[in-house]
DNA sequence: TTTCGCATGTAAGCTGTTACATGATTCC
DNA sequence: GGAATCATGTAACAGCTTACATGCGAAA
């Protein structure tokens, strides 16, 4: 089973919403998919040339407007048929790795006021990230894009989540 | 801020329990980590003879029982220091991937039968994995070392997410 | 004028997986 | 005898991050 690069799924599945160039495609991830997926510039810039040479995207140098040089790609009709392919192929479940529970596995080489420590840094780091999701809840209400609806849907995950992973802090806290 | 080598931590944390071959360790860690841990054949080897010239572990050669050559390698007391250096520092936690709620994220391009289907299949592996977490809870109530409690906690995160990932399904399901 | 954000890209390097190679032993 | 499992390893390469290089334009 070979793996496939899914980065350029994710790049053309961005270009849906509207044509954008590298550096756009970035911060627009950094503000809706950060929380599950996230690309560097070292991905992107390589990647878009690559989908460009495919024809699954055109790029429009926009130098003309006089400002400064920007690339902006658009997909093509080849594009999205290429997404919708793969939108609708089986979705792969790797289990993530996870450096706090394998610490918390290896407790017992620790002292208890290491591991609590752990915990209670990991329980204040989910309770920033709680606000900040609903805050994004809210903007996303406003949105009358037709992809709001989906948008919603993975953010509550990460909230369903989060309360999940805040509760199991809880409980593990009052254990050591 | 570079990124460190964290395998090496899995294998001198699992060799705490007592020696073991390469073989041991990937079997011991299929056994007990594979939900938030896994390591491939590939890595644990090269890492087993880079510890051993690192002298983090020793290495002793079984062949004389009489039955096939076992490379059976015991962490040093340097070996558990470093162990130890490493469970006292911050734990990073970087957000992992999600290719579903990617699909999801982008889901205004696919048919919604298809949506409801991924999630459909998603929540049909979650049972299984909740399965085999209630039969994994069974064995290490029996179980008498003293890193059992650990492995409980881990294995409670395991399971609290499974039922908000779970929950989260339903509810989606119902909206498409 | 100098700093910051915009904007594009390249190169090096590490991590980790997959596939392959090899051969012994045990069980049916 | 043949299959499965035990057991150790190597090579190729995909994927991704980090750091670096470059330069424009706007604002302070």
């Amino acid at each position: 089973m070979k793996r496939l690069n899914k980065t350029r799924y994710a790049i053309l599945g961005i270009l849906t919403q509207r044509p954008m160039s590298g550096y756009d495609i970035k911060k627009e991830m950094d503000e809706s998919t950060q929380y599950f997926w996230q690309e560097s510039p070292g991905q992107i810039y390589p990647i878009l040339a690559k989908l460009l040479r495919e024809k699954l995207v055109t790029c429009t140098n926009s130098s003309t407007s006089g400002s400064r040089v920007r690339n902006i790609y658009k997909i093509t009709a080849t594009g999205l048929k290429e997404l919708k392919t793969w939108l609708a192929q089986d979705v792969m479940h790797p289990t993530p790795r996870n450096e706090l529970l394998l610490k918390l596995f290896f407790g017992k080489n620790s002292a208890d006021e290491i591991n609590h420590y752990h915990v209670k840094k990991y329980h204040q780091q989910l309770k920033n990230k709680l606000k900040q999701y609903e805050q994004a809840y809210k903007n996303i209400k406003h949105d009358p894009s037709e992809h709001a609806p989906y948008w919603l849907m993975t953010l509550k995950y990460g909230e369903k989540i989060l309360h999940a992973q805040l509760e199991w802090c809880d409980e593990i806290l009052k254990r050591i």
